[in-house]
RNA sequence: GCCCCCAUCGUCUAGCGGCCUAGGACACCGCCCUUUCAAGGCGGCGGCGCGGGUUCGAAUCCCGUUGGGGGUACCA
């Protein structure tokens, strides 16, 4: 699973790593080594390789718990440095102290003197004085006062290295120089700024771009909201134009532009220009984009990248029946209906499906009740027309859309209905919706034989 | 509780002291086009949270306030 968020990010670093001429690395955050699972650094890979991220332009992604060594000689160089002590405080001693919903630590072991041993954790010595001054793109100049930054832990009783110091120490490892990363680790930069002196380091630029939120402002989740990047891909959006929507969230392009080719996104974007508050994940923009970008497809490749929709197992309808010739035909009036590639099927599905999927409520609308007696005379009418069409003496009008047009024309004229009120019987009848592509453009495509075949069967049926 | 961040139409944003009667996009609503549905064209609705300053002049600067959010773990 890949955040929306987490691919925001990666795609801010890319551009500016690439601006620099420079490497990003991607990272899971993460030091536990039983969850180092390869399957996430693969799906990671897989969903930037979706977005158009090539070997080369990013070093990883790396999993913390790689650096365990390090990590650990980070901790004890710290704790020998006296910049960290052991604390054998529990949690709960901790809240009993203190008062009640109180967090943080009240420095309880600090000057203890207490030896390594089983139930103690490593704390980091903050700064009594002075204040930790993160400086960064987004933001400026962020003060924190030391006094208000807690000795936080950084190994646990067992040894191992919490993210805090992991992170730190992966990144001068790595020679970070630029940390670009979500609003909601700007309280950690402080207490990192700390770790990176204290360990010999000239501390990274910070960057923390706003983080994404849902319809309630809150920072999205990925049990109340849809997150994962794989989602949307199996939706059908389109890699250009998710990666375009999520580059619009929290910055945006100069001169009233949304719609932007990549290689201009990459090079116009600029990290003074992110805006510090947070972004609504809005998935109907998302749509729109998507839509916009699906569009301007050149139909060929329109068709080409339709091809994994229609003879993908989920297609309603039997494999062999999907014929890349037909849908080639209604392609440029499929175009411009769907906004998401998942929405194909429905448009063609009366091509390939050997009956059409009657929409109960189409069928009612049109074909029973006060509608019915209008509807059998009507198709009646058009069968009788079609039957000519192409298949009479030379001179009848061949199987084409205007010919079939005229014939639904006409027969809706007898019955005093406009061309709008005519076509609907017979667009249910053939395609078992009310709503589709052009009718008598898709009849074409369909041929003049089942056509018919579905037009009796319909008619049998009111 | 404490720390930090944020604040322009419903949403994403432009704006960085006078070009603002606040611009664009999505959404929404009309109209046009039209064989349904779309697409497209045209138009409409709609916003600087509040209160003080500073200034000849403030959406833009300062202070306060209110409201959101994030963090505060031997999570990441």
């Amino acid at each position: 699973m890949f955040h929306v968020g987490s691919a925001r990010s990666a795609l801010f670093n890319w551009a500016f790593a690439k601006q620099h001429g420079g490497d990003f690395v991607l990272r899971i955050e993460d030091t536990d080594a039983s969850r180092n699972k390869p399957e996430w650094t693969d799906g990671i890979i897989s969903a930037m390789t979706w977005l158009g991220m090539r070997e080369g332009d990013y070093e990883g992604p790396v999993h913390q718990s790689a650096n365990t060594a390090k990590h650990l000689e980070a901790a004890s160089r710290l704790q020998a440095a006296g910049r960290a002590y052991y604390c054998s405080c529990t949690r709960e001693e901790i809240v009993a102290r203190t008062g009640d919903q109180h967090r943080g630590y009240d420095g309880h072991c600090r000057d203890l003197g207490l030896e390594a041993g089983p139930g103690r954790a490593l704390r980091f010595r903050t700064l009594d004085e002075g204040s930790t001054i993160v400086d960064d793109i987004v933001r400026g100049k962020v003060v924190f006062d030391n006094a208000t930054i807690d000795d936080f832990p950084v190994a646990r009783a067992d040894g191992s290295v919490l993210f805090l110091l992991a992170n730190v120490v992966d990144d001068m490892d790595e020679g970070i120089t630029h940390v670009i990363r979500a609003e909601e680790h700007l309280s950690n930069a402080p207490k990192q700024q700390m770790l990176w002196i204290a360990l010999g380091h000239q501390p990274p630029v910070w960057a923390h771009v706003p983080v994404i939120v849902n319809e309630k402002r809150q920072k999205l989740s990925k049990r109340r909201d849809k997150v994962a990047l794989e989602d949307y891909r199996a939706e059908g959006y389109l890699p250009e134009a998710m990666r375009n929507y999520l580059m619009l969230l929290g910055w945006a392009p100069v001169g009233d532009r949304e719609i932007v080719p990549w290689p201009d996104l990459i090079s116009e974007f600029r990290l003074e220009q992110v805006i510090p508050s947070p972004a609504f994940f809005d998935v109907r923009k998302l749509r729109a984009i998507n839509g916009i970008y699906i569009r301007d497809l050149p139909v060929e490749e329109f068709v080409a990248r339709s091809e994994p929709w229609l003879t993908a197992p989920a297609a309603p309808w039997r494999p062999e029946a999907f014929s890349p010739e037909v849908y080639a035909r209604a392609a440029p009036l499929v175009q411009t209906r769907v906004a998401v590639m998942s929405e194909l099927t429905a448009n063609v599905d009366f091509l390939f499906l050997d009956e059409p999927a009657f929409d109960d409520a189409a069928w009612d609308k049109t074909m029973t009740g006060t509608a019915a007696e209008a509807a059998a005379s009507l198709i009646d009418t058009v069968i009788d027309g079609f039957s000519l069409l192409g298949a009479g003496p030379a001179g009848n009008a061949g199987w084409d859309a205007e010919p079939i047009r005229a014939v639904v024309e006409k027969a809706g004229e007898r019955l005093g209905l406009k061309l709008g009120k005519a076509q609907a019987p017979i667009r249910v009848a053939v395609t078992g919706r009310t709503t589709g592509l052009p009718l008598f453009e898709s009849l074409h495509i369909l041929g003049r034989e089942r056509t018919l075949a579905r037009l009796r069967t319909a008619r049998a049926k009111i």
